[in-house]
DNA sequence: CAAATATAAGACCGATCGGTCTTATATTAA
DNA sequence: TTAATATAAGACCGATCGGTCTTATATTTG
């Protein structure tokens, strides 16, 4: 790994953070540069302009979001363990931590209406997350833990719905209550999929 | 209505359409003097400055969400067809929609790391919708048409976290189809309530 | 270790930012 | 209708914006 490369990584680490906190309009390159102790020239050697920044530091959290998601799940047996991992993941990472929030949908809001290529990035970040539900549904189904009949991609939208949901009323109030209400329902209606 | 009143109202109401589409960081006087065909002159001299703009801009989106909610509610008969009615605004009002998805959604989202006076005007805004589903399925409970041993509180906010998922979700794809899905398997429960 | 090269520092740029202030002009009240 | 007042225009301000470019300095390679 290349010096540059080594940098490029760390820039987009330190940014990362700033940039889902204060969002991308609200982010400036001196916020940046502060973040990381650089100066003008080592971020713009690295990168090509704002928006880049923006768009690696996205790619960047989304990974971790997977990553943290398939660690929790590494030592679970079962589709509902699994579930139930998840659940619990999303409730630790994303409304208590110092993080700023789940990075899917902080982007993803102010994408929406002025970034039409973040956007579509943000949309495959989305796909992946409920794909990760849907088929954690469907194996269950085909082992048998789950009974037959319950619609796998319906659910996957309704978790991730209520999920993302609950995380902002969360952050918006600073505490957890909707976010665990919404967790006790998913883990009920769950635990009920093995009826 | 004095005529600064009516200029201040004025403002208001081109600025909102803005910055709910653009976010508070991403909107610049200037933007807001196009919108309103104002010079700098008129602005300031209606607002102390530009975070009182996006405050009261703000409150007018939420009245304005209260009132369409209210009213889409009012010809329908029992707490049903109001939830149903209700269902219904979101996925008009908040998706299709030119007007930039759900203000609740899109101030929250940016002011929770940034602005803890507008946070808390958003959180009252969340806790009015959710009474409001509250209300209707306790309302439901007492008049019989609803089973007994229902959960209004949990009710409350399943529904509006999926919804606000939900719009997400579906402005972030381009197209209503997770909305669809959302508030069909509420209408669903919402049915099984009468059960 | 030395020469070639890759990398970051930071002065500098024009544009734009949020906000102020004076002045011309509407509006309002007598 | 006129005098008093309220309102908006727009020049102006310093600060900061995103981005460039030259130069000093690390790093890498022979």
């Amino acid at each position: 790994m290349t010096k540059a490369a080594r940098t490029r990584q760390f820039i987009i680490e330190k940014a990362a953070t700033v940039l889902n906190k204060k969002g991308m309009a609200g982010t400036s390159i001196s916020d940046i540069m502060e973040a990381t102790k650089l100066a003008k020239g080592g971020i713009y050697g690295n990168f090509k302009d704002k928006e880049e920044i923006c768009l690696e530091a996205f790619n960047y959290l989304s990974q971790n979001l997977s990553g943290a998601a398939q660690l929790a799940m590494l030592d679970k047996a079962g589709p509902k363990e699994k579930l139930f991992a998840l659940l619990d993941n999303y409730n630790e990472k994303l409304v208590s931590g110092t993080g700023g929030g789940c990075p899917i949908l902080n982007f993803g809001v102010e994408a929406d209406d002025t970034s039409p290529l973040l956007t579509r990035r943000v949309g495959e970040a989305i796909s992946i997350a409920q794909l990760r539900i849907k088929d954690l549904v469907t194996e269950g189904i085909a082992s048998g833990v789950f009974r037959q009949g319950l619609n796998a991609e319906e659910f996957a939208i309704k978790m991730f719905t209520m999920l993302e949901g609950a995380i902002f009323t969360s952050r918006v109030f600073g505490h957890n209550k909707q976010m665990q209400v919404v967790i006790s329902l998913l883990k009920s209606e769950i635990t009920s999929f093995s009826g």
